[in-house]
DNA sequence: GTGAAAGCGCTAACAG
DNA sequence: CTGTTAGCGCTTTCAC
């Protein structure tokens, strides 16, 4: 039973006394396409599996040009809505026949780039890529006829490369349009990271929902910069000195949204009948919060799945124009978190 | 700027008029060694910026038996349990320099086999695997001089493999004592899969906490065969029909106490009043649910942390003999979801 | 200071 | 029905 050091092809044929061409054509199920004798086919076989022969991957792959690879760059894993898309970027792929190759950029540009080169080293065939979205100079090698890529969730509106996101424009505009129908003036917006796309429109949603309902723009209630939880909760903090009169915030993440919670519980400010909130991703705890929440769903599986069908578009397809980016409904999920003001 | 089809020492070599030998020792570092002139050498590096030119993985690690990459095999990413485990591994593993190929096996033992087979093809150095836990006779293949590996969560006793997980025996011990301390008796148990290693400890660690304070183990009250969020829902709406009288639910994931929510919530159930419960795994959101859950932490970030170390030492190390299984302590964190009882 | 040649394990074109 | 040969891109031994 050998391990590490595996059985080749080679050895195989040695041990019968025939040639490497034969065992590769029998491995690679052409026997018949060859009519290879029955004699030899089933002695290569027994061979093969008492010796647990495993094709050699780099072998195959430096010879075919082919890694039967895809690589996968995500800003952190361990974040529920990444940890969806992956999951269903994984199963799509192994669909495919494909294996993935894993890189967690930790929302760092840097290594995003370094990530790339990387997987441009291991020659994945494409990638999946959720940038971290603040600059796209290292993503101009993707070009015309160069590796396959797809941007997920954020992308750059100078550089068109694939693309499948959330239409967070009309996600943000309907959560706030529902505030305002239930009487809220003062929208409290907790943003993510600014300059990211999703970030941006969900902030132009925002702003012209206002504006549809005459509201005007207030910059002392748009606060936050990060997506994560330590966001939420200091921008709440901070906004709850500041800006007493706010009746209802909008946050860009569930994570910011946490961060809220969090604050609003040490405040002892109680959901919805001192503020109300909705936040971004639902999630399946939402719905057992202390107050079930109001949230804008994006569909990640949906998300995922696009992805894989447009980066395999590519592969299989190189000289065809790939295309350009999708964008997929968001759904307003209402629960208790928004009170209906006088 | 070539792109997918890359730019190769060769080329270089041939651009400069120079052996590929010359290239390929000043791209590797090791100018200085073999005394190339500064000349060269600065043409080499132009060259290769200009031209963009990135190693080709495959040709290097088939002629070095060397491929910096691991693979990690886990039951579903979408877990946030896991999801925890897979940021700290990548994390590390970069670290060490080395990438990760991530394979989802579903919660099923056969793709799982089958992930380990598809790795092993891609000659990765070593494995980190939470396995499925049912059955473990296509792991015999990881014996000895073998490749290397580690289990993470889940193990087998009859194998005996590096292996780093959560101490679930009294972890669930701890709870379950919680609960009859603050003067409950019929204790609810909703069980995860069946078989795994985690499972039965946990289970043990609930009868033996009874069994400490004379209490008898009611096999009507332990429910489940799945870590799922369906097991929790299913088998509280069973429960609640067969035993009213229970008044705690010990629930063996946050997946299935969530689902035992909703169940609660469904029958119109208050927590604690009407019933209390503990859920093992402790995650953001428990501190903010409609009652603050009180929950039994598994660290796992160090359990990936230490996952990491223990492939690395078998890697850097194969001819050490690899250490057992490690068990790391759980922490109960008590929040307001179980009720003192008069 | 530099190069020629061999070989990692595999596949495919060509040859019988 | 089977084999010979060449080569994917890289590193390394040996040679000068």
């Amino acid at each position: 039973m050998p391990g590490h050091s595996q059985t080749t092809l080679k050895y195989i044929a040695d041990q019968l006394g025939i040639s490497v061409t034969t065992v590769s054509r029998t491995l690679s199920g052409q026997a018949s396409r060859y009519r290879i004798s029955k004699q030899t086919e089933s002695a290569v076989r027994q061979l093969a599996k008492e010796f647990n022969f495993v094709p050699n991957h780099l072998a195959r792959g430096l010879r075919l040009k082919k890694t039967q690879t895809i690589g996968l760059v995500i800003p952190d894993i361990s974040n529920p809505f990444f940890a969806g898309i992956a999951h269903e970027v994984t199963l799509g792929t192994r669909k495919h026949g494909y294996s993935i190759i894993l890189c967690d950029s930790q929302e760092d540009t840097a290594l995003e780039a370094q990530s790339i080169a990387l997987l441009s080293s291991q020659r994945v065939e494409g990638i999946v890529l959720c940038p971290v979205g603040l600059s796209s100079g290292h993503l101009s090698r993707f070009g015309q006829h160069s590796l396959p890529v797809v941007l997920v969730d954020r992308y750059f509106p100078d550089i068109p490369l694939p693309y499948v996101g959330a239409d967070n424009l009309s996600g943000a505009k309907d959560a706030t349009r529902f505030l305002i129908e239930n009487g809220h003036r003062r929208i409290a917006c907790l943003q993510g990271l600014r300059g990211t796309s999703p970030n941006e429109f969900r902030l132009r949603g925002y702003k012209e929902a206002l504006a549809d309902h005459q509201l005007p723009v207030d910059d002392s209630l748009i606060a936050g910069d990060s997506f994560g939880e330590q966001s939420g909760y200091i921008e709440t903090k901070l906004l709850l000195r500041t800006r007493k009169d706010v009746t209802a915030i909008l946050a860009f993440s569930n994570l910011i949204a946490l961060g809220a919670l969090r604050a609003l519980a040490e405040e002892k400010l109680r959901i919805p009948d001192d503020i109300s909130i909705i936040a971004f991703d639902d999630q399946p705890y939402a719905a057992y919060l202390g107050t079930p929440m109001t949230t804008v769903a994006q569909p990640f599986s949906e998300m995922g799945e696009v992805a894989v069908k447009l980066l395999f578009d590519q592969i299989q397809s190189p000289q065809r124009e790939p295309k350009g980016g999708i964008l997929l409904p968001t759904r307003l999920i209402v629960r208790r978190s928004v009170k209906k003001l006088q």
